[in-house]
RNA sequence: GGGUCGGUAGCUCAGUGGUAGAGCAGCGGACUUUUAAUCCGUUGGCCGUGGGUUCGACCCCCACCCGACCCA
């Protein structure tokens, strides 16, 4: 479909009519004038005469100077009141006929809802109290050619809501809200990397080895360098990079990219920080990530226990602390210590469970899977799962006294993944092992296991102090922090299929 | 990929084999302190798309598209 047939398809009765009135307004001057100096926001001005008494305001004769889109006109006869929308908020907008002339009053009333107005006039009080402009000046910025969603229920759709988000934004309170908070929350977070004196640094997001955690990447082409190139699935060895190269505390928050299913929980772009930390190891990781979360959430949110889908989620006190097989047997009793250990056993109980297929054969890969499917939805409250199997931490520093097991944690809070971290892997010999080990996965047919990096190997030959690293899910904190039930509720623009 | 539910006016939703409805928005009128203002009048539909069944389909059947949720 054309974009001219999408025009004349979405054209009806009540754009054509918005369409005559603003060549009416083309021919009677400049139809979107910028020259009208906004001075004050709603919420400011509720914030500062809110509680002030009918009488002693209007005895203060305050200047204002507002502007906003118009989500409510109610006329009456020779007085209207509009009530408008602005970055902040919204204030009721008193006109007369007697203080705007008869020529504005009869234009505002042919203005829709929807269209940008501004006002000059005094703050008044309504007989209801309601802390409103006396309008002496009237203008219409904006016209508005399309008319909003119902004015009482607004835009519920949810596609409509996910593909015109603006729509969503102007109609619902609570959208607004919780990309405020997203932001807000970006920001504490920033805050406390910061008085931890790490360095915000940023890496490139098109990769020529894609590396940094086990996924599909998307591919990409650069022209000049007739080079395939491919969008991050995580800046991993970039950040590691830096740290051999002296940035001994870096952090990144950016986009990662991964080929994959999309789902409540899954955005083929999504936000994370990583962060890094010389001289550091998982422990002090482990305390970071607790540390920030906590921050946030008593920063933006104000408290840090917190309502996720009607449950409540206690940030406040310690986070609990399992192994995979401790946490396994919490949650599910019926499981031995023998059953645990015995490769048949779990074997068959995953593919009785309808777990993914395992390619690894060890222990520790198969307790994985057992948790996968028996155990993570049920970590509601934050809990750190600690000590992976190094088969499925390539990238993880190896236990000095455990054999097979990595310094490593995950973070679940409301049964979902929402950090990974770990020790670094600094020996390079080492390193260049598993990743031989992630090739052979890879033939086998494993199109989640990593590359090889030469580069990155050659970095860690010049030597990577001991390190602790760590990675943390924007989105789903988010999603936690504000209550929303699908990672498309925390992002502007999620991913959508194509219209047509 | 599988299952469930949904797609009807610009928006929010009814409708169930027999002339497509309501509220809001729009348009015309009344109204100088309203609060989703109110009152009177009124315009507006390829009922997601394409096939079928039927004298007749928004409704029943099949396929497809889009979305939400659940499962893999």
């Amino acid at each position: 479909m054309s974009d001219e047939q999408i025009i004349q398809q979405d054209e009806n009765q009540i754009i054509a009519e918005r369409r005559a009135k603003l060549a009416n307004i083309r021919a009677n001057g400049v139809a979107f004038p910028n020259d009208f100096k906004r001075e004050h926001l709603s919420a400011d001005l509720h914030a500062k005469y809110g509680e002030v008494e009918k009488e002693e305001l209007e005895g203060q004769a305050v200047s204002v100077a507002v502007a906003g889109r118009m989500m409510l006109k109610r006329v009456m006869g020779k007085a209207s009141f509009a009530t408008v929308q602005d970055g902040a908020g919204r204030i009721q907008f008193y006109i007369t006929r007697d203080n705007v002339g008869e020529e504005v009053y009869a234009s505002f009333k042919t203005w829709d809802m929807g269209d940008i107005i501004a006002a000059k006039g005094t703050l008044m009080k309504t007989k209801t109290g309601e802390l409103s402009v006396q309008v002496s000046e009237l203008r219409l910025l904006t016209k508005s050619l399309r008319p909003l969603p119902e004015k009482f229920h607004g835009l519920t759709d949810q596609e409509q809501k996910y593909r015109q988000r603006y729509l969503d934004l102007i109609t619902n309170d609570t959208s607004r809200d919780t990309f405020v908070k997203r932001s807000r929350i970006v920001q504490k977070i920033r805050e406390f990397m910061v008085n931890e004196r790490y360095l915000e640094v940023e890496t490139p997001m098109m990769h020529p080895i894609p590396g940094g955690a086990s996924a599909k990447p998307f591919i990409t082409h650069h022209n000049a360098l007739d080079m395939q190139l491919f969008l991050r699935i995580a800046p991993e060895l970039y950040l590691k990079r830096l740290v051999v190269g002296g940035m001994e505390r870096v952090f990144e928050i950016n986009r990662n990219f991964r080929n994959e299913g999309m789902s409540t929980r899954h955005n083929p772009e999504f936000t994370m920080m990583e962060f890094y930390e010389a001289y550091a190891d998982y422990e002090r990781m482990i305390d970071l990530t607790e540390g920030v979360i906590r921050f946030a959430a008593k920063e933006v949110i104000g408290h840090t226990v917190i309502d996720y889908q009607g449950k409540q989620v206690d940030l406040s006190k310690p986070f609990a602390r399992f192994t995979i097989a401790a946490a396994i047997q919490h949650y599910n009793p019926q499981y031995t210590d023998e059953q645990l250990h015995d490769r048949a056993f779990l074997k068959a109980e995953i593919a009785r469970l309808g777990g993914k297929p395992v390619l690894t054969d060890g222990i520790g890969g198969l307790q994985l899977s057992l948790f996968e499917e028996t155990t993570e939805e049920k970590l509601w409250e934050p809990t750190f799962i600690i000590d992976y199997p190094a088969e499925v931490s390539p990238l993880a520093r190896a236990s000095d006294t455990r054999p097979g097991i990595t310094e490593r944690f995950e973070l679940f809070i409301v049964g979902r993944e929402h950090a990974n971290g770990y020790s670094e892997l600094n020996d390079p010999e080492d390193q260049a092992e598993r990743f031989q080990a992630q090739v052979a996965l890879k033939d086998k047919g494993d199109d989640e296991a990593m590359h090889y990096d030469a580069d990155y190997v050659r970095a860690l030959e010049f030597g990577l102090p001991p390190t602790g690293g760590c990675g943390i899910g924007i989105d789903r904190l988010v999603m936690l922090l504000t209550d929303a039930p699908s990672i498309r509720d925390v992002i502007l623009f999620p991913q959508m299929r194509r219209e047509d």
